[in-house]
DNA sequence: AGCACA
């Protein structure tokens, strides 16, 4: 019964001299394996801490009848083979001989292996990955792949001092919910010092990035025929950019009309035109910009942001199929800006009387302030918080990181601390100019 | 309790 319906594990492996031992106990060491050994033979390698939970690991001893006389033996003998008075089971590998086996007693180096249990490969992107990383400095590379132990990465820092900080900081930590999709709840990192010291990146793909060389070619698996991207960062399909928005408002507790989607989305660029409608007992808006990029660049930053703090009127952004919308009616529903009349009428703070007063509080109030340009976007707002959060001091910080995390209103998604120079901030990739930089309407 | 870093 146990064979059927595990058919992998039908046969018995052919002798080799490397034996592979599962079920061993935690962060068991080489010393305790070559004890294990010793009786049965001269042991030449050891391998410990394989696999997804590091609870496997391999013997390799110096001759082939060494190996078959501690197999034999542990098979029929009435103890079972124990490490730490953990019953661990034997059988023979299938290799030949134990390879890559550390030659440095604490081998460290700048890249760092990341495995990240708890979720599909396709729950976590390369980008949040990059994010995640980016607080402790430079990221050079990342490369993801999939083997047996699970979903894996392995990022490339400048140096060990960068990578060692990353790696105590974040090793058995979760990554931030609020960068995880929603049926995620949690996602843990193990972390351990690759041998690489510099990954080979042919391609910028869903699977592998180099960040020092934007001009890389981008894998053709991730383009269409246009030449455009159709894979998302994280491989998923990704919907074609538009110069129209369509925003969905979720727990909407609070008055939204077009005066006030246009102070928000109006921090990107100019905004066009804007019609809400009523669908599926959820409201949604289609705002209209001049071009793609601005679209994008909004949607970016503003996607899965809150217009008020405490979750209220939270915005989940795609990109319309829509080029150029209709707008028949000026009113509190529907705006087109680019008529003279409406857009003065628009800038002006007219709205006043819809503002839930009591219930938004200061936050809400630059909303509303009408200056949407404002001059006060500062390097507080932008993601450089986690730096600090997560840096050399986080040896403290509980389990988690995300309670210490910046609020989600506040984080501009994408933004590496590293990147940032006065006057520019980065949004995905794309350099944001300094008088379209988006100021958060949402507010500290 | 099930094979190692693309």
């Amino acid at each position: 019964m146990a064979s059927a319906s595990h058919p992998q594990f039908r046969y018995s492996q052919p002798p080799s001299k490397v034996l592979h031992l599962r079920n061993c106990p935690w962060e068991c060491t080489e010393e305790e394996l070559v004890e294990l050994g010793k009786p049965f033979g001269r042991v030449v390698s050891t391998k410990c801490n394989v696999g997804a939970n590091r609870n496997q690991a391999f013997i390799e001893f110096a001759d082939l009848n060494q190996a078959i006389t501690m197999v034999s033996y542990y098979a029929s003998s009435s103890e079972p083979a124990q490490l730490r008075g953990k019953t661990i089971y034997i059988q023979y590998s299938n290799r030949q001989e134990i390879v890559n086996n550390k030659t440095t007693g604490d081998a460290s180096g700048n890249v760092l292996l990341v495995t990240i249990e708890g979720v599909e490969p396709r729950d976590v992107s390369i980008d949040v990955l990059h994010l995640v990383f980016s607080a402790f400095g430079f990221v050079h590379k990342i490369a993801t792949f999939e083997k047996t132990a699970g979903f894996q990465a392995l990022v490339q820092f400048s140096d060990l001092e960068t990578a060692s900080a990353a790696k105590n900081s974040l090793d058995g930590r979760s990554i931030p919910r609020y960068l995880l999709p929603e049926h995620v709840n949690y996602c843990n990192l193990k972390i351990t010092f690759s041998a690489h010291t510099d990954l080979s990146v042919k391609f910028q793909s869903h699977r592998s990035r180099d960040y020092t060389n934007p001009n890389l070619p981008v894998a053709p698996s991730a383009m269409d025929g246009s030449g455009q991207f159709v894979l998302g960062l994280d491989g998923r399909k990704q919907e074609q950019e538009s110069n129209v928005l369509l925003a969905s408002i979720e727990n909407m507790q609070y008055h939204v009309n077009v005066d006030v989607l246009y102070t928000v989305f109006s921090a990107f660029g100019p905004v066009q035109k804007i019609a809400m409608f009523e669908k599926n007992a959820g409201w949604h808006a289609l705002i209209q910009y001049p071009d793609v990029q601005t679209a994008t660049v909004a949607k970016e930053s503003l996607e899965g942001h809150c217009i008020y703090d405490g979750g209220f009127c939270k915005l989940h952004i795609s990109s319309s199929r829509h080029t150029d919308l209709s707008v028949k009616v000026n009113n509190d529903r529907s705006r087109d800006y680019t008529i003279p009349n409406s857009a003065v009428m628009s800038s002006q703070p007219s709205i006043l009387g819809h503002q839930p007063v009591n219930a938004v509080g200061p936050a809400a109030a630059s909303v509303y302030s009408g200056a949407p340009f404002a001059a006060g976007f500062d390097s507080n707002v932008m993601a450089a918080q986690p730096v600090a959060e997560w840096g050399v001091n986080a040896a403290s910080m509980s389990q988690t990181m995300a309670p210490s995390m910046p609020r989600t209103s506040y984080m501009i998604p994408g933004t590496a601390p590293h990147e940032m120079a006065p006057g520019v901030m980065h949004v995905h990739g794309h350099t944001v100019p300094p008088h379209v930089r988006p100021i958060p309407p949402y507010g500290h």
